[in-house]
DNA sequence: TAGATTAGTCAACATGGCTGACGTATTGCA
DNA sequence: TGCAATACGTCAGCCATGTTGACTAATCTA
């Protein structure tokens, strides 16, 4: 604010400026937020030497046990050199198992270990706890539009694929065992889009 | 979903279950969100050999003109080292000028060129865009709660300046020229709390 | 005047992205 | 049946951006 080549934009009431800084506000908040959203687990992961490219792997492969390793790729949108950086370490230190897929035997169905699911569990119950302050805080409503907004925000692919989670089964129908002949996956039975 | 680990909890309509679901689902709307946010300014930067910590820089400036080396590495809580090597070369290239200051000569006050104002306008336009489309869709309602839930996500110092921002000056008795005595900074005037 | 503060610098290192090029096992189709 | 495509892994190297530590110079303030 204050901004002197914005001047001609602030003088009065302009509708334009008081807009351009509401937005602006969001986009700070979305930084500040974020920024506080991964410090706790940085420094949970920074003592066992990791880093935040292990906390996402953990994240991902805790959440859909038995994805292979080229969905989650596309869910972490990068690429396999640096994944395998971290899986890797992950896989040699305990933490994530791999099996074979029965189906097709050329995947390698991810799942955690006890040992994993530990980690994970501290990470994000850490992130939980931030959370759950802050809608408690906020209130309900606050947090369906805070979901709202950031759903809007994301790509269409990432946004598909929550909500193709959370459609799907609210029950068993799925079981996702490690082994079973489909993964954990939402995308993975009907593999749509080729990478 | 489906996570065999934590089958007990899944069992039924378990209030924690349903809890820890719904935070997941937080959880990863700001990590995909996040990533949408920072995807086309990386694309646009990408074009002229820069990166998001020039962006953040830039933004900043922009945001705070006549801003010190220091407040703005409070800002973007990083060491002067890193903050240094995207300084130099935006001052080099013509997008940041530095002027000392005139009430403490050892400061430097940094404010955007025109070239500066175009790039970071281009940036920030661009996000803008997304964020707008985002409000839109979601709504006035949305968008309070979008807000109201990330200031309690993110950490006190970061809410703290952002509001005293807002509550800040709302007309011109504030004249934030790069030169004048005080900086555009909101905590720059008390340096209440010493780096 | 002494000490604190602001800013800048050099050197070295870690993390985590990337590209490009290969190798291997397996699958699926013509 | 045989070959192309696929899934996965790996080696090598590059780049951006964070870190620590040490040190200098200018300036302000008690």
């Amino acid at each position: 604010m204050g901004s002197p080549g914005k001047a001609e934009l602030k003088a009065g009431a302009n509708p334009l400026f008081l807009r351009e800084e509401e937005l602006r506000r969001g986009l700070e908040s979305l930084f500040y937020a974020y920024r506080a959203f991964t410090a706790e687990p940085d420094r949970i992961l920074a003592e066992i030497g990791f880093g935040r490219a292990h906390h996402r792997a953990i994240y991902f492969i805790g959440r859909y046990p038995g994805i292979t390793v080229s969905e989650l790729l596309q869910i972490l949108g990068i690429t396999k050199q640096s994944l395998s950086r971290v899986l890797g370490q992950m896989v040699d230190q305990g933490y994530v198992a791999q099996a074979r897929g029965t189906r097709d035997q050329r995947q390698r169905l991810l799942t955690l270990t006890d040992k994993g699911r530990a980690l994970e569990q501290r990470l994000t119950s850490s992130q939980c706890r931030l959370f759950a302050a802050a809608y408690k805080t906020a209130g309900a409503e606050a947090v369906a539009g805070f979901r709202t907004v950031l759903a809007g925000i994301m790509e269409e692919v990432d946004r598909a694929r929550m909500e193709e989670e959370h459609g799907g089964g609210e029950g068993e129908e799925r079981p996702a065992d490690a082994n079973s002949a489909h993964t954990a996956f939402p995308n993975a039975s009907a593999p749509r889009d080729p990478v």
